[in-house]
DNA sequence: TCATTAAAGTTAT
DNA sequence: ATAACTTTAATGA
């Protein structure tokens, strides 16, 4: 399910337009709005001190940005939320949007439920984290994201991300991610068409 | 074993 | 065109 357009619209909602890499929010804002992906894709990341990107999340259209965060007094973001496509989002005030929940008891169970998935998956990225092998790592984030798909046939799933997105979301370097792809490849656990990982 | 560096080829903007 | 991504290979912790 996701939340109408048409009704983040009569609730008030902005319309916002980002380029590519721009910036949504960033680490250590206040959060005050509430966000949903029209059309396009964000990353939530954190750059080390090094300059190498964690990645914590990729959202796509018809995902809510950073709505865990507007639920918490007195904290900031804990991640920049950063446009990886040219986006569209609808925007609510915090005010707005505490009135949509009080107001229709089933966006507020979806919210709920949105918030949930993010516990969920933060919670399989907690155990990759701490994986040793990297094929393991790829597989565990592989089968997370083809559970999420209607169709459970082998290869049927393309995998919508780059091969440095999986390294910057699993801690590996890109040449490792790269190396566990091709033997799982070997094993015949996953095909590559046109550079493309169907599982 | 995996990260890092370098280098070259490929794809996307 | 130029930046971003993919791949291979060598080296070192």
């Amino acid at each position: 399910m996701i939340i109408h357009e048409k009704l983040l619209e009569a609730t008030g909602a902005t319309r916002l337009q980002f380029d590519s890499r721009e910036t949504i929010f960033a680490e250590n804002d206040i959060p005050r709005f509430y966000y949903q992906i029209v059309m396009g894709r964000v990353k939530l990341n954190n750059y080390c001190e090094d300059g190498k990107e964690i990645l914590q999340h990729i959202l796509e259209e018809g995902q809510s940005v950073g709505e865990s965060s507007l639920f918490i007094e007195n904290v900031v973001y804990p991640v920049n939320a950063i446009a990886i496509t040219p986006c569209t989002l609808l925007r609510l005030t915090q005010c707005q949007f505490y009135n949509l929940l009080i107001e229709k008891p089933e966006i507020s169970m979806e919210i709920n439920r949105r918030i949930s998935e993010f516990l969920y998956f933060k919670q399989i990225m907690g155990q990759i984290l701490c994986t040793h092998s990297p094929l393991f790592k790829i597989k565990a984030l592989l089968d997370y994201l083809k559970n999420n798909q209607e169709n459970r046939e082998p290869f049927s799933f393309q995998i919508p991300f780059t091969r440095q997105e999986l390294a910057n979301l699993t801690g590996l370097c890109v040449e490792t991610t790269i190396r566990a792809v091709k033997t799982m490849e070997k094993k015949h656990l996953l095909k590559i068409r046109h550079r493309k990982i169907l599982y």
